[in-house]
DNA sequence: AGCCTGCCCTGCGAGC
DNA sequence: TGCTCGCAGGGCAGGC
């Protein structure tokens, strides 16, 4: 699931309880999730403090006291749940463990109020890894990774050009994330409905004010969904702790056969590298 | 270099 | 009811 807004959702949810917490105990329920966690994982993170959740693309990034950063990336699957963040909720002698709970964090809070993160992914295409903070923008997850497309440099300029000459599906270019980061195939559905471009055009004939408007369209997509996981974030966190899912309104993702909503005709589905591609082929052009 | 396919893994719903 | 098949939001290796 976890495109750029569920993952920014996500470390709005851990970031209270994470920051400024410590790691008491690490558990490891298995030796690798996609990867093998990296050598001396548990006696890295015990004792550090986290100063910073951050997010970079689809990564979750906890600067840790020691100088490295915990690198997080929940593939297809994965979520985390809380327990703990308010008094009389946790109880850590009883150590039983739903199904795919890989790896658990026990934290102390500033003030001696302790908190367990638990990490799940069934399908385990999920990973962590550390890298030195000061070097973790180069190091091999982040190299060459293309801006942020809620940040200053993901400007309309630089999207004409990293557009021109491609001769790819626009839709695979969104999705690739040295173009820009963060980006999936369901945003990449919603930002190409939004700006009436069809998923099928070459980048390269994405040009111009076609271009901005592209541009533009997944800027709204992706700041509106990320408002819609605050609202299913406070939902969520008002019951058991769990983050990770959520869905709201799509226009056109996993609606094939419905009636598009701006012109009637049919959403269509399609595929495209091997991904499903859903776009009404009336509006899109 | 750029682009495409296949693969990692488990679960679920559709169809028979 | 129970089986098989296809598909799932990500990223990477390996091929052309």
């Amino acid at each position: 699931m976890p495109e750029l807004p569920e993952v920014e959702t996500v470390r709005r949810g851990l970031a209270p309880v994470m920051e400024g917490a410590v790691f008491e105990t690490v558990l490891l329920q298995r030796a690798d999730l996609r990867f093998p966690f990296p050598p001396g994982f548990v006696a890295r993170l015990e004792g550090a403090r986290v100063e910073e959740l951050a997010r970079r693309g689809k990564y979750l990034l906890a600067a840790l006291s020691s100088g490295e950063t915990l690198i997080m990336h929940l593939g297809m699957s994965g979520r985390f749940a809380i327990e703990g963040a308010r008094p009389g909720r946790f109880h850590q002698a009883i150590a039983h463990h739903a199904a795919h709970d890989h790896v658990v964090f026990d934290l102390v809070r500033p003030g001696g109020a302790r908190a367990r993160v638990t990490y799940n992914d069934v399908r385990r295409f999920g990973f962590m890894d550390l890298a030195r903070t000061a070097e973790r923008e180069r190091c091999r997850h982040f190299q060459g990774m293309g801006p942020e497309p809620l940040g200053g440099e993901f400007t309309d300029a630089y999207f004409r050009a990293r557009l021109k000459g491609r001769r790819t599906p626009v839709k695979a270019a969104l999705l690739d994330q040295r173009v820009v980061a963060g980006v999936g195939n369901i945003y990449a559905c919603e930002a190409l409905y939004r700006a009436g471009v069809s998923p099928r055009r070459l980048a390269a004939s994405v040009a111009g004010l076609r271009s901005d408007r592209l541009r533009a369209a997944l800027v709204e997509t992706l700041h509106e969904a990320i408002e819609a996981g605050g609202s299913t974030l406070r939902d969520f966190a008002a019951s058991d702790g769990a983050l990770g899912y959520f869905q709201h309104g799509f226009r056109v993702y996993d609606r094939a056969g419905d009636p598009c909503g701006r012109c009637g005709a049919d959403v269509r589905r399609i595929a495209q590298a091997g991904r499903s591609t859903f776009y009404c082929g009336r509006c899109q052009r």
